[in-house]
DNA sequence: CAGTTGACGGCCC
DNA sequence: GGGGCCGCCAACT
């Protein structure tokens, strides 16, 4: 029960994503247990078993950009989603630096 | 079982 | 400052 793998355990930190805010990849992985898991992230995102449940739209890159391949709809519309959130763009970038998820439990 | 891939991150040039 | 390369871990073929 406590045995998650790898997957389940960064599904449930992007599951813990508030709304109005974002992750990196990084950030997640980190949460998860290990920052390296990055890419482990991004292909667990990718299969992605639970769209409606897994705001995966919400984890964007180190540099507050959308992934180039985001395969549920497009990334431009990542951002719409995002903004829906309320969360505001600049120059297509997310402005991290005032909506980073600031996590309460950070190792 | 071994090799390659992959929605990234960090360092180097 | 911008662009490119290598490195890390787990999953997939």
């Amino acid at each position: 029960m406590q045995e998650k793998n790898t997957f389940e355990k960064i599904y449930e930190v992007v599951k813990q994503i508030p709304r109005g805010k974002v992750a990196s990849y990084g950030q997640v992985a980190s949460l998860a247990g290990n920052k390296r898991w990055a890419r482990v992230v991004g292909y667990a995102l990718h299969v992605n078993p639970d769209s409606e449940g897994i705001p995966c739209y919400r984890v964007v890159t180190k540099d507050g950009r959308v992934s180039s391949a985001f395969a549920f709809g497009g990334a431009n519309r990542q951002v719409e989603l995002l903004m829906a959130d309320g969360v505001e763009f600049e120059d297509g970038h997310v402005k991290m630096e005032e909506y980073q998820w600031e996590t309460p439990w950070i190792y």
